[in-house]
DNA sequence: ATAGTTTCCGAAAGCGCTTTCGGAAACAAT
DNA sequence: ATTGTTTCCGAAAGCGCTTTCGGAAACTAT
């Protein structure tokens, strides 16, 4: 391809160690040769060949990124965009992303072809769950990671996540202030660390509260036809929910459907807040939903890049590494106080 | 990290070069000798250090997936679901995919450094535009390459593509079978290559049908919002087109809503076509809309996977490596006879 | 038994870079 | 002039693997 190291001294009658500790800051050089240096190889265009870099170095420069193909994490644009901010930060660090799409049957092989084959030097776990058996994978390997999510209430690996809990939490209480006692929760699996974390904050702030929860207003709606049949369900409950807390936007559109197309009036007949974000944002039909809202991905993605550079380098604490983010409540019209 | 090549070697009382290569398919080893050099080889698990596989193979087995940072296509949901297809048919020949964020500006910074650097043995090159100077500089550099898109006319390089003149074709003749002879036409910017061919397309047709085009109803709209506005100036016409086709389904979400907006009954009293699929389908109000149809993100994700690990091994013809899909008209209740 | 084949493996070089180390050259101090 | 410092650079080893090549050992054919 280019030119390499050698052809670089060589035009220049040096040697090639003399050129690699030019370019790479060492104070042992000349000005005037570093010059000279530095000069000709951006006339040649000269880039170090990566592979021999990494393998001198004993660095991959590199992250891996390993997704789950299985769930709907994919068809989520969010996590596109979360992607993106991530990928461009560490690009402006010289560091790549390796993407690796894999199913769950074969995420662990994935995982370790990625780090036992010293492609990456660290890894984003995205999707985290409860039990997840891939951090302690990641923690025997000993290879740097960052979760994107808690699990459990594991504080023995570096996590970046949301305060599920307290979002629930301000959902739970906006509504009961309204006068709502009855009210409707649908969800993702639990096995989702986020899920489980926002569906124990609603029962703990119910309870708080002192409201009845009722074993059958409590129902799975991941995503848009779950949620719409979890709405159909809860009509035809004897004593209806007054109003319905929805733990993520995807099943939020659902559950919105299924309310306007029963011909209920969003903050009159039942009030409706979405955690995630107000799922109408792109859609045809807008609709001022009240919504829990979690930092952008855009955030996201940078500052958990952040957390990889240090985590990477050393510098961060070892018993740190744990950042939690606050979601805030932010009302809307589907929400409207009880009326008897 | 675990084991390196001589450790294994030395385990075994072998020389690291039987070890490489018994675990390389060379046939120069007695058949016994391989199976215990493989058989140790999963015991302790051992991964071959890609660096400096890589340096000494001279590939980087991977390819790189640049992605411009500054138009839609990072919310782009489908675009998502074509990458993971991507990756994950490279991901089982052993073939990573490096995500390369990039801001147009720099774009050809990113190129440079991925392919100089020997990073990457390929590279697929998204969103190609009429004029798409990234593709005159991969053809310099030699590296293979594969467009996702042609660039006008251009058949000096590998492209994946769909007919777009054809869809174009296709939804214009449907439209006037049905006695329109008004049909306005909202597009994309002409410089992405997709968007000159369908807006080609339509013309051609209009022309060959012998149907007028006004000047004022051909407006651009690639997105909601300019979708909308393209929409509310089409109502403000003196003659008000009694079809509309729209080249995008992002751009499409826009114009349907600004027709129901104004009260418009699609099929009755406006027919809409919209490219690229129908854009309610994660919507929460459903509408039957026709469409053309492309090939799914995954079929298109995979068979790029596929053209480009033949462009790697130099199996593709020197000549051909351009692939045309067709796309496929879907009616739906959007459309209706002209009623005069 | 001898020469000719085949089978199988190790030595060695090399991929393109980094990094340590030693020493020549230039300078300063006695 | 001699010794001591500093400045600057090249030689060399090494990162962990692959691949060519030569030759010892085991066969086969005479």
């Amino acid at each position: 391809m280019g030119v390499d190291i050698k052809q670089l001294a060589a035009g220049l009658g040096v040697s090639a160690s003399t050129v690699s500790r030019a370019l790479n800051g060492y104070t042992d050089i000349k000005a005037e040769t570093r010059e000279r240096i530095v000069k000709r190889a951006n006339e040649l265009n000269y880039r170090p060949n990566l592979g021999a870099q990494r393998l001198a170095k004993g660095r991959a420069d590199a992250v891996g990124l390993v997704y789950p193909l299985d769930n709907d994490y994919v068809g989520n644009p969010k996590f596109l965009e979360m992607i993106s901010a991530f990928s461009s930060r560490l690009e402006s660090q010289g560091i790549d992303v390796l993407l690796a799409a894999s199913h769950a049957a074969n995420e662990m092989a994935t995982y370790d072809r990625l780090v036992r084959g010293g492609r990456v030097d660290a890894i984003l776990l995205a999707n985290t769950k409860v039990h997840d058996p891939r951090i302690d994978f990641m923690l025997q390997t000993g290879i740097p990671f960052l979760g994107y999510g808690r699990s459990g209430n594991r504080m023995d690996f570096p996590w970046f996540d949301f305060d599920n809990e307290a979002g629930s939490r301000m959902a739970v209480e906006h509504l009961a202030s309204l006068g709502h006692k009855h009210i409707a929760y649908v969800h993702t699996s639990l096995e989702f660390n986020f899920a489980l974390q926002r569906h124990t904050g609603f029962l703990s702030t119910m309870k708080r509260l002192g409201l009845h929860v009722g074993s059958d207003t409590v129902i799975q709606g991941q995503d848009r036809r779950v949620g719409y049949a979890a709405v159909e369900k809860l009509m035809l409950l004897p004593q209806r929910p007054s109003a319905i807390l929805v733990d993520n936007n995807i099943g939020g559109v659902g559950v919105l459907h299924a309310l306007l197309n029963a011909g209920m009036v969003l903050g009159r007949d039942v009030s409706v807040v979405v955690d995630g974000g107000n799922p109408t944002d792109t859609l045809l039909h807008q609709i001022d939903v009240a919504a829990v809202m979690q930092p952008t991905p855009k955030e996201s993605g940078a500052s958990m890049a952040d957390m990889l550079l240090k985590l990477m380098d050393g510098s961060m604490p070892a018993d740190g590494g744990h950042v939690l983010m606050q979601p805030k409540f932010v009302d809307g019209k589907s929400v409207g106080p009880l009326f008897l």
